[in-house]
DNA sequence: GTATATATTTTAATGATTAAAATATATACT
DNA sequence: AGTATATATTTTAATCATTAAAATATATAC
């Protein structure tokens, strides 16, 4: 045991520099996934959300972003223009606006993960879920 | 074993989830330090930055956040109207600003980590090396 | 059937970022 | 030394994203 009583200020001095690194991992990582593709992180965010939960309504993206509800009708705008979600009305409430994925946003989602060999979907898949369960213990 | 054999599609679908779970808990850690604060996410890692390497140059700071020298100067402004960061010239090259933390800004690094009992401070900076590790496996 | 509440969009203002011009300083060449 | 060129930063004007608030459309309650 090298050293198992490290200051409060070099642990403090340790944490900045694992957060420094992560984060420009991650956004390694979302560059990897985006890599030629005309979309920024909250929009690919937004598709995945979708992927995740069709049919959202527009004040739920909101509240899963924290942005105002007129911010959610600019950003839908853009990605209805590039034809990956689609507008529909719930028909029990015509005041509620749901956003869909169309036939090319599910098409756009499997190109984004075309680019990775099968097993390093794999390693993907099981690495996030490990980062995800460690991430949950400090949050 | 259960499941040892997913298709493609499932693997991918996985991932998606992962990845929005991942990203919520980045933003909840980040909030957590900067709960009452009046600091952006990136003024918080430019702070860092700077304890990590202080006396940065402009164009590395730039470099650092892939934005343009315009924005540094305004993202530095900032942090100096509060007087976290200070401008100094080079003597050696009087073209070059270099940002260093002041005093008050060493002192809001400390206090950002105050919050934090010393074992957590442990947990978390043991967990961040984990998280670290198994990123840079998938970028 | 009128008033009130809710969901979304629109609008005008604000803030962050960019590209390009301006400024200041340094280096290279003659 | 003096002129041209290169580099670092700031300033400026324009663009883009976001907000708060008004407008619009629809639903619910009394």
């Amino acid at each position: 045991m090298i050293n198992d009583n490290l200051q409060n200020s070099d642990l403090i001095h340790n944490i900045i520099e694992e957060i420094i690194d992560i984060q420009k991992q991650s956004q390694q990582f979302v560059n990897r996934i985006t890599l030629g593709e005309q979309l920024t992180q909250s929009q690919l965010v937004l598709l995945f959300q979708l992927k995740k939960q069709d049919g959202m309504k527009a004040t739920d993206i909101a509240e899963f972003f924290h942005v105002t509800p007129g911010a959610v009708t600019a950003m839908c705008d853009k990605l209805e223009k590039q034809s990956y979600i689609e507008r529909t009305k719930d028909p029990k409430d015509r005041r509620i606006v749901k956003m869909v994925l169309t036939p090319q946003g599910e098409q756009k989602i499997r190109e984004l993960f075309n680019k990775f060999p099968e097993t390093e979907i794999e390693k993907i898949a099981t690495t996030l879920v490990q980062v995800n369960k460690l991430m949950s213990t400090i949050t």
